[in-house]
This record gives structure tokens, sequence and C-alpha cells, in this order.
DNA sequence: CCGCGCGTCACCCGAAGGGGTGATTTCGGC
DNA sequence: GCCGAAATCACCCCTTCGGGTGACGCGCGG
């Protein structure tokens, strides 16, 4: 980012060292006030476009032979959930809990040793769960749960 | 895109509209030619980085109380799977089909029609997916495989 | 040619998951 | 104080899943 900026300021003074060298070469001429202003707001729109640009663009790097791109980390993806989708499905803050249990691989046994209940209340959650995620498998429930960016 | 070239244009009209009012009332002393440059410079640079960023950002469109965020598709996050993890593992092309099925939702039997193979099949494929992934439940599998770049 | 990896299919058995129903408790709101 | 939502637990029944084992055909490489 600072890197940016520096590289802008580098570019906008040799642009405005540029202009003035043209300037006094061959722009002393009537009117060649308003082109030279009109020249200076195109070249400094562009590079602003072309400098937004690269602020938010990915990048790629070549590392022996190894392709790496910079996936553009937008707030480092941190999971926010959907509480919308949760509010319209009508699922309880417990279900979810035990949907993300499920999601991690866990038996009905592990969640309920987990979040310290019975292994009935867990199967009784993960029913609901099932039933208002419209699945009739747990992976399915987990499928459309990602989807609907339930669990992360 | 066709909007953005628009407005830009009209910005850019109504901003050098403005500088030449500027110019002719308070402007008109020695020197002021190059502070002129400098702020159709910055102006002219500020409006292009606002409208690069435009260009990429996601916007926020509110529809009938309803807030639809368009998403920035980074490349549609073409899925790449980590060859090297498939061979430390010793996943076989049919195993990683079966895997990807499981990960969808689907059932034995719907994996079977799927697949056009018996159902006998494909649960012996889904026990050495989940043998070789060290996984006892489907679900683990499926998380597994994610979490070790298999599997979207 | 023979072995090996892969894909295919079968059968069995026990474990786990899913569906349905009913019941109790707890807690916050009316 | 009653109601309803949420959470808890139980039991039954059936399906699905997972583990184990065995078997067959195909193609490839030694």
């Amino acid at each position: 980012m600072r890197r940016h900026v520096l590289l802008f300021g580098l570019v906008a003074g040799l642009l405005i060292a540029l202009l003035q060298l043209i300037e006094y070469r061959w722009l002393v001429l009537a009117h060649s006030f308003e082109i030279y202003g009109a020249l200076i707001a195109a070249i400094f729109a562009a590079v602003g476009i072309w400098l937004g640009l690269r602020l938010t663009t990915p990048k790629v790097v070549v590392q022996e032979t190894v392709v790496v791109q910079e996936v553009v980390v937008e707030a480092p993806r941190e999971f926010v959930r959907d509480a919308r989708q949760v509010e319209a499905l009508g699922l309880t803050p417990r279900e979810l809990e035990i949907l993300e249990f499920i999601a991690a691989g866990l038996s009905t046994r592990e969640i309920a040793e987990r979040a310290h209940v019975s292994e009935n209340t867990v199967k009784t959650h993960s029913s609901r769960v099932l039933d208002k995620l419209g699945a009739r498998r747990r992976t399915q429930a987990v499928e459309r749960g990602k989807a609907l960016r339930l669990i992360p």
C-alpha cells in the first residue's frame, strides 16, 4: 500500500516534469492553457484509474515453476453468518451449534460429549436441523448449510 | 460499465467548468498556472482512483427491504485440486469422484445412479475413501477433503 | 506371462443415522 | 400466572452407513 503511494508520487512528479517540458517547448501558444489542463486531467485520471485497479486486483507471481496467485483477501474472509437465512429457516442457536459439530465430522456421541448433553438430545436437534434445511442426510445438511452461509 | 464512463465524463466536464470559473475569479495571478495544474492533477487522480475502485468494488442494492450484495467474484475461485495430497493419500480418480458426490450430500443409492454403478461399488469406493482419509464418517471425510483441498 | 492396481460387484453384520412421538423443564414476555 | 419457544431426554422402528471379506475382469509394465 505504501509502495503504491510512493509509486504514485513518483509517477506524478515525472508527469508534471514532462508536461512542463512539453509546455515550454511546444505549447507556448495561445490557449495552450486549456489544452494543458485537459492533458493533465486526462493523464492523471488514467493514472488514477490504473492505480485504483491496482489496489484491488489480484497479482500473479511466478515462483520456481509454481504459479502463486495472490488472492484478494476481502477482510480475511472472516465468516459472517447470514442472520436472515437463520431467521427465515427458524434455526435456533443450539441447532446451529449442532450443525457446526456435524460439519466438523463428529458423530452423535462425540457431539453429545462436547455439548454436554445426551445423545438423544443431539439426535433431536440434528433431526430438527435436517428438517429445517430440507436435508435427508448429514452431508446434505452440511452442504446446504455452507451454501446458505449458516456455517463457515 | 458504460454508465461509469458517462458518469466520469460528466464529472470531468463539471470539474473543468468549475476550475475555469475559479481560475477567472481568483487565480489570475502570477504562477497560478502551476497551482492550477497541480489542482487538476490531484482532483482527477482522486476521481480516477475513486472510479477505479468503483469498478471493482461490490455494490449493495436495496430491494423491497431485501438487501442484495453483489459479491466480488474473485476469478470464480477456480478450484485447483492438490495433486500432491491426492498422490500422498493414494486416492484414485474414481474415489475422488465418489468423494465429491458424498460432499454434495448424495446417498449411496443416488451416487450409484449418477455414477452408473451398483450401490455395492459405491460402498466399496466410499469405504476406501474413508480409510485413506482416516475418516470414520462421511461428514468427516468431506471435512478433511476440503481441508486438504481434494474437493472444492 | 504374471503380478498389480484399479474398478467392479456381492454378502454379512453391527453401528450410526433419521423419523416420529411424547414428555419435562426453564425462561422470557404478555 | 399462563403461554410459547427452546432445550432436554426417552423410546421405537427402519434405513443408511461402515467394516470385513471375497471375487472377477481389465490393462499396464516388468
